[in-house]
RNA sequence: CGCGGGAUAGAGCAGUUGGCAGCUCGUCGGGCUCAUAACCCGAAGGUCGUAUGUUCGAGUCAUACUCCCGCAA
């Protein structure tokens, strides 16, 4: 029997706001979405608030079955829902976990993946921040087959996104999960009309984009301006980049704009701050200074500069590390 | 019962051992200036989150409550 939109049986996997964008596209294009799988519920938070994701929240609302799975892998369980759901597909988007082969090959058309990125460049968790980190013109979405690897699959759709100079990770976060939505709808529609193409990945022109950790959050003023712009801004605003004061005090920084100009300031040592005026705060770093133009004091709110230094004790010459 | 910070003028903050409520910015008025976001002078604007208690006297101390926020996840 021929297939359409509504009789494709799908299971749509996925956790954060970038997924529930694709599947709110699937549900909205026609698709029947017979379960979704998330990232199960974590006591968290300040008081033990319990949040759930927003792909949960989503389908809760379209009274679409939710399964939360706090493992994959070698559980029986999830092979019964499988069995029971009975997917033609299933449709992974920023699911959180590994999954492995029995669940991959389960459907008859297998498992569709929509990354962050032109791949074969930036696969793994966070495409989307070290391309901009990295200062690319252009990122976008790549649908393709999953497999076993991470990432390797067979490319199927592509689409490019520039990277604009003003864009930091929310920014563009939120024009590629549109386009990623769009693509994987497209991807399915050729899948059904037959016209689907793989194309197998180029591996040597592979490279990888780890997962963030808080470590390397912290701004190096060794660098030059134009990558900690970057930097910044890849990361912003979440988690943010920080620096610490000659106290160890601990300072976000969300957003900085920079100036290359190697003679004023030439005295200053890098990391030093270098200037300050009413509404600038300049601080010097390997071929030029950058502008913190957002910031975030310790156990306080996101302040712009100009509110930050209404009180700040910060003084020309004091060095950040 | 995860750890911690906070609530004082429109904004960001300070307020020492309890003793007339301050700073920076903004706003308004005036001055200087070719001019200005710069500079000078002046003014307005706060029941110090709520309630109770201790005290001659509470922004400050105690107890409870409400609301915000940071970290960690």
């Amino acid at each position: 029997m021929v297939k359409n939109r509504e009789n494709l049986r799908i299971v749509f996997m996925g956790t954060p706001e970038f997924a529930k964008c694709s599947l709110e596209a699937l549900v909205k294009s026609g698709f029947t979405i017979v379960g979704v799988f998330t990232n199960p519920d974590k006591a968290s938070g300040r008081g033990m608030a319990v949040k759930m994701s927003p792909v949960k929240e989503y389908a809760i609302s379209k009274d679409i079955p939710v399964f939360e799975p706090a493992k994959v892998r070698n559980n029986t369980e999830v092979m019964e829902i499988l069995e029971r759901l009975k997917p033609d597909l299933i449709c992974v988007t920023a699911y959180g976990k590994i999954l492995p082969k029995e669940v991959l090959y389960f459907p008859k058309y297998g498992s569709i993946n929509v990354h962050g990125s032109l791949l074969p460049k930036y696969r793994g968790a966070a495409p989307i921040q070290w391309s901009i980190i990295n200062g690319e013109s252009v990122t976008g979405i790549t649908t393709m087959y999953m497999n076993e690897g991470m990432d390797t699959g067979d490319m199927l759709l592509k689409e490019e996104v520039a990277i604009l100079d003003n864009d930091n990770y929310e920014t563009l976060h939120d024009k590629l999960k549109i386009v990623g939505a769009d693509l994987l709808v497209k991807t399915i529609d050729k899948l059904l009309e037959g016209t689907l193409e793989r194309i197998v990945q180029v591996d040597d022109e592979a490279n990888y984009a780890p997962m963030i950790s808080k470590e390397i959050t912290k701004i190096d003023f060794t660098k030059s301006a134009k990558d900690i712009f970057n930097f910044v801004r890849g990361l912003s605003p979440y988690p943010a980049t920080f620096f610490l004061d000659e106290n160890l005090k601990r300072y976000k920084v969300y957003e900085v704009s920079y100036d290359i100009n190697v003679e004023t300031f030439r005295d200053f040592e890098v990391g030093q701050i270098c200037n300050i005026s009413k509404d600038h705060m300049q601080i010097k770093c390997s071929n030029g200074v950058i502008n913190v133009v957002v910031i975030q004091p310790e156990n306080s709110k996101k302040m712009n500069i100009t509110e930050f230094l209404k009180s700040s004790k910060f003084k020309v010459g004091d060095k950040l590390k």
